[in-house]
DNA sequence: GCTTTACCTCAAGTTCACTTGAGGTCGTAG
DNA sequence: CTACGACCTCAAGTGAACTTGAGGTAAAGC
């Protein structure tokens, strides 16, 4: 145990990262990690897995849905040796996301004491609520914007 | 049509409000809206709804479940008159994460490509990866953290 | 008078990201 | 040799946040 393991175990995996065995499992069904078996049939992780777990991790706490992180994941093959342009380019589309949501929380944190409380009732001019900003679209109505009824058109009043 | 509504149709308010139908009556059952019935038993809501609406769209945007939201909502009673202080209290709690939330996206932003890339395994250290902060404990794992399971004790390698 | 349109209710279905459970296999420790 | 812990598979369950569908009403337009 002292000794530096190659490998790890899916429990020791689960242990380093901080995620159950179960959720490990199912990121290796949906393709987001991937392991070999030794003779027992036990799963095998290289050192590298840990990396993608926490990345899997971090994007998911920034509003990521698995979909996507797949696909930026998909973008470094496993096993190949990456360099860090390699990932930098994969990363790109979420780098914009963070400034975009950056942007958003400090434009509704410097204004949600005051526009909350500010009693208007025009939500166009209202910063709290913009639907069609970057957020709006990837965030946690991220589920799918069937399409707003209507797209505010008729009812001015 | 031009003149000024006093109150708003379902289907108003969904067009307004950038939601489905389907949603207004939902979060109505939820207990986060409010409304009242004409004659023929349709939904009238109160022009102050929207600004209902729109702070639900809001706070799930940066992560906010709907319990947590309906606490804030519930703190400020429907069909009263709300000062800023009223919703500046309301929304108290709200500020405390959207700081935290600010600062990991940034924290993560400035080392994506510069951690991403870098080669290291040491989750400890990882910059991208700390499980036990803020956003970890409010984020899209947000769900319930049944405990992480050994808590990385052993298995230091 | 008929048809459309907008609304109604209630139950059931959907997606995402997992978790839980049942039943079984190894390999080491006592 | 048997017990235990860590692992295995596969199916089914869970919770959040909605959406969809079936079946019905009510007023407004042609």
């Amino acid at each position: 145990m002292s000794a530096i393991a190659k490998d790890l175990s899916v429990g020791a995996m689960a242990a380093r990262a901080g995620v159950a065995v179960s959720t490990l499992h199912y990121y290796e069904a949906e393709g987001l990690i991937s392991s070999w078996r030794n003779s027992a049939n036990h799963r095998r992780y290289d050192r590298r897995e840990l990396r993608r777990v926490a990345i899997i991790r971090a994007a998911q706490s920034v509003g990521v849905p698995l979909s996507e992180i797949r696909i930026v994941l998909d973008a470094v093959p496993p096993n190949s040796v990456v360099t860090a342009a390699d990932w930098a380019r994969a990363a790109e589309p979420w780098a914009a996301r963070l400034d975009a949501q950056i942007e958003t929380l400090q434009r509704l944190r410097k204004q949600m004491t005051s526009c909350i409380g500010c009693g208007c009732l025009s939500l166009e001019t209202c910063p709290l609520y913009n639907p069609r900003d970057t957020l709006a679209a990837n965030g946690p109505g991220a589920r799918r914007w069937n399409g707003a009824p209507e797209e505010r058109s008729t009812l001015e009043s």
